[in-house]
DNA sequence: AAACGCATCAACCGCCCACGT
DNA sequence: CACGTGGGCGGTTGATGCGTT
């Protein structure tokens, strides 16, 4: 037996708003507020619409200070990073972005963002296939993908990142070390107590406000693994994450720098979980990559032992974000209120 | 100018979760 | 504790616009 419809779908009209309809909307909202019940809204100001429907128009388009498209370096690079560090959760990407809805960032994802990316990545690979012969199917996973890196399990831990409330305040280019480390903070990670800023030293991240893509795509991202270690170099230095062996990652082992307990391994291994942050990232990853690290129950119980070099396969990746406090799989909506932070 | 294909994006759908009873 | 309901979310769809042939 399924639930009860939200409104009488028969009596509802659908499709596009007209300016009648906003207006009447608006200006109700504006007054009186949402009432914190918007099945009911509809009729109290007479739209023959569904309260989901007229929540859904508020949000995204009457609210004040809205912003449609012309989308920034700023902000590509933003969706990027937290795209892959968090995977598709919308909500929490649109609100480092002020004015930007969920849905704006995730039709700019599908449509423009990931093709850019794919397009800007499938002239690398093809430039370099070019000088050392390697043979590359059509598809674009194996375009993504070493010969035999395919086989191979790499560790990448995906875990959810708390609120950036201050995220887009700052500059989100990257570019210091300091800023690094506040963001790492503000994504849940925890420095070790005795911390020192010079122990950063250590953890290069792309320099400057990587231009889109290109910047990043020349790091070498390396997962390397006894166990389920992780680490990400960009030539001559390396950050690395989790422990090995599937024990819960207390330390971030090089760069002193330590991020609090998580059980990495039973992140990635959650079938679900890892499905749902995988999802969409095939054109980074590659198709088979994703069905292994699903289906094969992720890095602790797959990729130990073996290594995996990312460097052909470089990719928009930084480092995964470590949350504090975390247990396990976060329900989807108290995620992130859940953490703990210094 | 017409036909076609592709890209974009507003809106809907269905699921999950929190909360009240 | 179980159930019902509303809010919120991500995925998907379909209408429309635009570019190409």
């Amino acid at each position: 037996m399924g639930r009860a419809p939200c409104c009488d779908k028969a009596n509802v009209k659908k499709g596009p708003w007209s300016p009648e309809e906003d207006a009447k909307l608006k200006s109700y909202i504006e007054q009186h507020g949402t009432g914190g019940n918007w099945i009911a809204l509809p009729q109290k100001i007479g739209l023959k619409r569904c309260g989901k429907s007229c929540r859904l128009r508020w949000l995204n388009y009457l609210r004040p200070n809205i912003k449609h498209g012309g989308f920034s370096e700023e902000e590509d690079n933003i969706i990027c990073s937290l795209y892959v560090s968090i995977g598709s959760r919308w909500s929490v990407i649109a609100a480092q972005l002020p004015g930007r809805t969920d849905n704006d960032i995730k039709n700019y994802w599908n449509t423009r963002l990931k093709k850019k990316l794919l397009g800007k990545h499938r002239k690398e690979l093809q430039a370099r296939n070019k000088g050392n012969g390697v043979v590359k199917q059509e598809n674009n996973s194996s375009l993504l993908l070493q010969e035999n890196s395919v086989q191979q399990q790499p560790c990448w831990p995906q875990i959810p990142a708390p609120p950036l409330s201050s995220y887009t305040s700052q500059t989100p280019s990257f570019n210091d070390q300091d800023s690094i480390r506040k963001l790492l903070i503000k994504l849940g990670g925890r420095f070790s107590d005795d911390y020192e800023p010079i122990g950063l030293n250590n953890v290069q991240f792309p320099q400057g406000s990587f231009s889109s893509t290109q910047q990043i795509q020349e790091e070498q991202v390396h997962v390397s693994s006894s166990g389920c270690m992780n680490s990400i170099g960009n030539g001559n230095s390396q950050v690395q994450f989790g422990q090995s062996n599937n024990e819960y990652c207390s330390e971030l082992v090089q760069g002193e720098v330590s991020f609090s307990s998580v059980g990495i391994g039973e992140m990635v291994s959650t079938n679900d979980y890892s499905q749902r942050l995988l999802g969409g990232l095939e054109f980074l990853y590659g198709e088979e990559m994703i069905n292994d690290k699903i289906m094969g129950g992720g890095c602790a119980s797959s990729c130990c032992g073996q290594t995996t070099n990312w460097g052909e396969t470089s990719s928009v990746m930084y480092p995964p974000l470590v949350a504090s406090s975390f247990e396990g799989v976060m329900p989807r909506q108290s995620a992130f209120q859940e953490l703990s932070y210094p």
